[in-house]
DNA sequence: TTGCTCCTCACGTCACGTGAGGTGGC
DNA sequence: TTGCTCCTCACGTCACGTGAGGTGGC
């Protein structure tokens, strides 16, 4: 035994350590084999290992951080840097944010499934209703890009603009205006906005329109009636994304399918206009990140 | 192919599908070969899987089961019985109960680490308190049970009482009085409640004592001054049981180290007595089940 | 033909757990 | 001496991911 000579009084043996520890005999040894904590000493000769009382505060620290989520290549960084200011507090910060992620998307799995239920009630075991994953292509369209006040209107009027200006030029291709969402989150109010026309690839350059990029996929769910279903429609939307782990990767769209419009200095096909607010039908579209392909973060902080 | 004879046009190559579904090749053939999700042809020569779009909506399905915490094996099932009612429903009913647990737990474990953050600020990188894992040793006892209204008044008296009969039979051992709490949670009103008077071996039948018995390990805190603080000492180590994953495996007790007492019929050594409130000395103690033993159940159903 | 996609097989990941088969210590 | 505890070694778990090395199809 290097320190204290031969094998004090208060040497354990691993069995005994591990019951006043509450972990395994199998953790401390997988624990010493990796070099995270190892044995105050280890009889040449029989192999056994002994470990001192006092190493029992350590091996309770270690096991309080993995159940709070560190991983144990992350202990090893949290023993070797245990005297640097900040690494500890940084691998804590990075944890709090990693907690937090968790603790929302727990919550949101339980609301689901909760719902789910709830609807096994009312007679169907159908599942809520979840977003449909599709492509949105590329198109060339009119756009017009503004910081709006009052969201509603000013939309509108951007949409009316749009379309005068496309039909000026029989630009306009026979598919659906959309809204781009600059902005991180849906909001009614002072909010980042772009309208968007399609048009025809021959027009782009003589009314000044562009690419508008598509997405490979997107999360996808349509609404009926008026737009203040919108921000309900948007909330399952995000509480999709949470619960299958995927990231918004780009602005949210507003696909318009059927929609009201006064069509003065323009003409719509009829398919695209709607005759009261109850025929309107509109579609939110998240593009996402490809998720099995998201990488889940250590905590550890990188080798100097 | 078995249905509709040569493949069809509209059947996909694995990786246009798991681009399509949102997953990676490599799922998709695990699947297979675990018997879960199987291509509707595999073409003999090449081994080629083919699969065809109305195969996305189970799939997608799927996986958002696998989302919200089911296991492949759940999986497993949730197919094979998707014609029983009450199966699926059961399945759900215990995944949210898994998730409630979960989500507590996740919420448990980022308000300990907030505040551990906080505490840096305060300029001690020390964890916060967590209780301290003791065996807590068997004893025979002078014990009195009674179902009680207002918790502290009634305490004081029982234990004058037990105080009193281990006295008049000079059976009182030297060791801390302690009250045992037989329901589930510590509250102050209306509680099944034992309090506890330690006694010589020797002297149990003659005073109608019994043999408290002790455990394993318990999580242990300690804290000082008036018996408010007892809520906050076990929220401390409710939140530390649900971070840790461990379950309380038996009554409540409370160890008294140093207390009031005005000693009328009965001495108790000096050490015993607080000549204040302040010098109140009182330790929590919930025995735990062994929690590297714990086995973590699944949602599926047991075989018929 | 090139280049992309597909195939199988074997091994890796993570943090241990589960035996098998054998030895040391009180 | 018995019985318990300890040892090492190899393999299993879970849900895939990562290559290697090779082939099929447009």
């Amino acid at each position: 035994m290097p320190e204290g000579g031969a094998r004090s009084a208060t040497a354990l043996r691993i069995g005994t350590f591990a019951r006043r520890a509450s972990v395994s005999v199998k953790t401390l040894r997988f624990y010493e084999r990796v070099g995270l904590f190892r044995p105050a000493y280890v009889d040449s000769n029989s192999g056994y290992r002994y470990y001192r009382l006092d190493q029992l505060a350590l091996l309770r620290d270690l096991r309080l951080l993995r159940d709070l989520g560190l991983s144990v290549a992350d202990l090893k960084v949290w023993v070797e840097r245990c005297d640097e200011d900040g690494t500890r507090l940084t691998m804590l910060a990075r944890l709090r944010e990693r907690l937090r992620e968790q603790a929302a998307r727990e919550r949101d799995r339980l609301r689901f499934v909760e719902r789910w239920i709830e609807r096994a009630r009312g007679g169907t075991l159908a599942r809520p209703i979840v977003p449909a994953i599709r492509c949105i292509p590329s198109t060339p369209a009119l756009t017009i890009r503004d910081r709006v006040r009052a969201v509603a209107p000013a939309v509108y009027r951007m949409f009316e603009a749009a379309e005068r200006a496309a039909a000026r030029h029989e630009a306009r291709a026979e598919r659906r205006p959309f809204l781009l969402w600059h902005d991180a989150r849906y909001r009614d109010r002072d909010a980042d906005v772009e309208v968007c026309v399609p048009i025809h690839r021959a027009a782009l350059t003589a009314v000044g329109g562009i690419w508008v990029e598509g997405t490979r996929s997107a999360a996808c769910l349509a609404f009926e009636g008026s737009y203040a279903g919108a921000p309900a429609a948007y909330r399952i939307i995000e509480q999709w994304l949470s619960i299958s782990g995927a990231r918004a990767s780009g602005p949210l769209r507003e696909t318009y399918y059927r929609f009201g419009a006064d069509q003065k200095g323009y003409r719509l096909p009829k398919r695209f206009i709607a005759r009261s607010v109850e025929e309107y039908r509109t579609e939110l579209q998240v593009p996402i990140a490809g998720r099995f392909i998201e990488p889940t973060p250590g905590i550890a902080l990188p080798h100097r």
